[in-house]
Order: C-alpha cells, then sequence, then structure tokens
RNA sequence: GGUGGAGUAGCCAAGCGGUCAACGGCAACAGACUGUAAAUCUGUCGGCUCCGGCCUUCGAAGGUUCGAAUCCUUCCUCCACCA
C-alpha cells in the first residue's frame, strides 16, 4: 500500500491530481524526505469539498514518505486572498478568524497523521504574521520584489482591469503568503508548497523569496480545480457548498451527495477523494460500463468520502438511512433510533396543528423546509412530487389524517425522488 | 472632456403607451421513462395566497397620461469611438 518517497507526483499524476509544478520539482522529491505545506483560508468555520482536494494532496504527500504541514491562515485571513475574486472582499473580524482557524484546525486534525517520523504538522500563520512589524516586513520581504513582478500576476492584473480596483491590503497578499513560505522553511525546513491552481502566483512569489532569502531551491505543486461532467465548479449542491462539518452538511447529505453524482464523474471523484489504489478504482469504474444501475462505484465513492471525513459510525448510519429510506420503503417499520437517527441527519421540523386538529399538508412541508412557501408546496403537490410516509399525495390531499402518525407523532415527508424531511406533530 | 450605444427577473435576452409579472433560451424544481444517473418528453419557474386574488418589479428619483418597462426631465453605472 505504501509507495517509494519518489513517488508523490506520479501518484498525483495517475490520479489526475497534479496541474503545475516547478522545475526540479520532481528531483527533489526523488532526492528524500522533504516537508510540504498547504494553506487553508479561514473564510468559514468549516472546510468544503473543494479544499478537500488539496488536503488530499497533503494525505497523498504523507503516504509517500514525506512530512506534510497543515498551515490555517489565522494571520492572511485577516488580509484576504485576491486569487480568483473580482472583487475587493470584506474584511472580517480577529474573533471571527480566530474562532474558524479553531474549526478548521479541527478538521485538518481528523484527516491527516500525526504519529510517526513523517507525522503532520498543524501550524497558523498568525503566529508569525501578526506580531510581524511593518519596518522588518518592507525592509526584509518587500524589498525582494518589484511592484513590476507583481503587476503581472493574474491576481493583481484582473483586479486593476476591474472597475473596484484592489486595495494595498489585498496588493500585498503575496507577499505575506510568500514571507510563510521562507518562515516554515526557515522553523521547519518546508521546501515544498501544494495549492490549488490558482494558487500559483503566490506559490512562486514563495519560492522565489526563499531563493533570494536562504538561496535555497524550494518547489511548488498546483492541483487543478475540479470539475463536474456538466463543466461546473465541483462541490456545490442546490443548497450550497458542501461542508465537511456535520452541522453544516450532515453525513447522511453528504454521503447522498457523492453516492447521486452522474455517472461520468465517478472515475474522477474516486481518483481524486479516495485513497484506492489504481487496479481497484479501474475496475470500479469498468463497473460502470457493466452493470451502471448497480451504482458500485458512486456508493464506493459514497462510503470512502464520508468514512474519511466523517468516521466509520457515521458513514454506517449514513448508509442505513440510505437503505432505509431508498430501498425498503415502508416507514411504519422504523425503529425508534432509526427515528432518532432520521431527525438528525435529514431536515427536521417540530409542527404546532392548528386548533382543530387538522394537519395542513402545504404547511407542514413549507414548515419542513422542503418548499419555500405554501403557494410553492401547492405547485408541488399539483405535479405530484409530495408525498408522505412513501406513499404519493394526490392534488386533492390537502389535509393529512392523523391515524397516518407514525410513533412519536412523526410524519416522514419527501418531495421529488430523493428530498425527505421529517416533522414531529405536537400534542 | 466630446460623440454614440446600453442598463429588463438567478444568467442571457425580447418588448418600445394599454391585451405585461413581461416572448424566447440557459439554469433550477416537479412529473413520465430510468438506476437516488444521463439523455428525452411534459409541466412549473417575482413574492405571498383563505386559489378568488393581493403585493412588489423592468438602473435611481421625479414628471406627462385614464393608463408607462415603453414618452419627458435629472441623476447613477457600463460599453464603444474620438480627445
Amino acid at each position: 500500500m505504501a509507495s517509494s518517497p519518489t513517488d508523490f507526483l506520479a501518484e498525483l499524476a495517475w490520479r489526475g491530481l497534479l496541474f503545475q509544478q516547478t522545475d526540479g520539482a520532481a528531483a527533489a522529491l526523488a532526492a528524500g524526505p522533504v516537508s510540504g505545506y498547504c494553506g487553508f483560508d479561514p473564510t468559514a468555520d468549516s472546510l468544503h469539498v473543494g479544499n478537500l482536494v488539496s488536503l488530499m494532496g497533503l494525505v497523498h504527500l504523507q503516504r509517500c514518505g514525506h512530512r506534510p504541514v497543515a498551515l490555517v491562515g489565522g494571520g492572511t485571513g485577516l488580509i484576504g486572498d485576491p486569487s480568483g475574486k473580482a472583487t475587493e472582499r470584506q474584511l472580517k473580524t480577529v474573533e471571527e478568524v480566530q474562532a474558524n482557524v479553531a474549526a478548521i484546525r479541527a478538521q485538518l486534525g481528523r484527516v491527516l497523521d500525526f504519529d510517526g517520523a513523517t507525522g503532520a504538522r498543524l501550524v497558523d500563520n498568525g503566529d508569525w504574521l501578526r506580531s510581524l512589524d511593518l519596518i522588518t516586513f518592507l525592509r526584509d520581504t518587500g524589498k525582494h520584489f518589484t511592484v513590476n513582478w507583481m503587476l503581472q500576476k493574474d491576481s493583481v492584473e484582473s483586479r486593476l482591469a476591474s472597475e473596484s480596483g484592489i486595495s494595498f491590503t489585498e496588493f500585498s497578499y503575496m507577499l505575506l503568503q510568500a514571507h510563510d513560505f521562507a518562515e516554515l522553511h526557515r522553523r521547519h525546513g518546508v521546501t515544498l508548497q501544494l495549492g490549488g491552481s490558482d494558487q500559483w502566483g503566490n506559490i512562486t512569489a514563495g519560492t522565489t523569496l526563499v531563493r533570494k532569502l536562504h538561496g535555497a531551491e524550494v518547489h511548488g505543486v498546483t492541483l487543478p480545480l475540479l470539475t463536474n461532467a456538466a463543466g461546473q465548479k465541483f462541490g456545490k449542491s442546490e443548497a450550497g457548498a458542501v461542508w465537511l462539518d456535520a452541522a453544516r452538511t450532515t453525513p447522511y447529505a453528504f454521503y447522498q451527495y457523492f453516492l447521486q453524482g452522474d455517472d461520468r464523474d465517478a472515475g474522477k471523484l474516486l481518483r481524486t477523494f479516495t485513497l484506492l489504489d489504481r487496479a481497484t478504482i479501474e475496475a470500479l469504474e469498468a463497473t460502470i460500463g457493466e452493470n451502471a444501475a448497480a451504482r458500485e462505484a458512486q456508493r464506493t465513492l459514497a462510503r470512502e468520502v464520508t468514512t474519511l471525513i466523517h468516521g466509520e459510525a457515521a458513514a454506517r448510519t449514513a448508509i442505513e438511512l440510505s437503505t432505509l429510506l431508498f430501498q425498503k420503503g415502508d416507514p411504519a417499520t422504523l425503529s425508534d433510533e432509526a427515528l432518532a437517527a432520521l431527525a438528525r441527519e435529514v431536515p427536521f421540523a417540530s409542527v404546532t396543528p392548528a386548533a382543530d386538529g387538522a394537519l395542513d399538508t402545504l404547511a407542514l412541508f413549507a414548515d419542513a423546509g422542503l418548499a419555500e412557501s405554501k403557494g410553492a408546496a401547492r405547485r408541488l403537490l399539483q405535479q405530484g412530487g409530495l408525498s408522505v410516509n412513501g406513499v404519493k399525495l394526490g392534488a386533492g390531499d390537502t389535509t393529512i389524517d392523523r391515524d397516518r402518525l407514525l410513533r412519536g407523532g412523526h410524519l416522514l415527508l419527501r418531495k421529488g425522488a430523493r428530498d425527505y424531511g421529517l416533522v414531529r406533530v405536537q400534542g
């Protein structure tokens, strides 16, 4: 399973995760174990599956015998990376960034392995950037860059052309990231930086600075932006980003996101998000051609990724619930445990019936969040898109009989083919 | 600074005094067919609704008119060409 230390780039390459690399990166990696880092912006209190791509880069680095260093931008997060952004960002407060840093550290910690000779390190650039004084920074870092060079970076160039321009604050961002690379080189002997393809400019700023400051040759590798078969940025569902935080995206929803994926994406996603070896993945890809209906590839993908992020127990629950909802069918047989799990994993609402005790279908679906409004619920009802306890409702079913309540006063609602919600009727 | 053009729902884009909540396309949602897939076909698609309607929209603010997305005035923004 473990490959030799020289295989990192080859590993990324067959997985389709290698975009750009600095000259000499392969030779440097082949020469022996290195320490490589990747930064994560604390723009929210959770990473999402888009961030997971470069995190997987660190995981592969470690499995290939190198030391991964995960950096959380507690300092740079206070500035804002202009890369890939069309307009200036709203500054975040120190408290907000610190809370985000803490949450993201915990997520990174769950995926990386901290034991052994190549145990991962977790660092926060706020530790050195926040105490960095301006004069020192300008003399030691700023002096090594010409503005002419900085202006040529894509991230800056595109913003110069736009009406809103770019503030001096964000313009300086690349220098801070370059400073990080130099600092990590000095403190931890880091000689490699990984990042998404939009980070190339920032990464080369870092390799340049380390060369000038320490006379050392360090390297950068970027991973491609992940897109789906429809050509869209991967990781967005209709509900927004797919988060790694169980409070934002439940393990069930996370599992379902990968399970529901397009056949055409399955192979790419297996290569990107699982640690399965090449032969296994190719065998799974073959099953799509042979027996696509079994969706063996998607099932494996969803199970592997959910296990990686949420752990085995949560993955098992997600699979059980999925089986329950999509395979078996009769909600009346649901156990108390299953109902409790459902309440945690699918949208849940407690509703109070009207004074006369009648259960209004439209209000139920609207309250459960499965429809935007009662009007929207009505349209869905008329189109035959709603069901209760696995039984499709007709256009005339504007109220629900109380004798359909499951144990504990629950009703299992479904909108369309796969959106479930659970409500508990009070009293 | 000058001249000309343009700003319409999530995006693109018609409309140029009433029949406009606004043609059409994309995206999205639902149904049929399937495999919790894709493609295809059908329907929905500003907000709310006691389904009778009600409310708010066509860059912004005023005005003309019985009536304006459509005409007028001022302002804002973008694009092109000229300086």
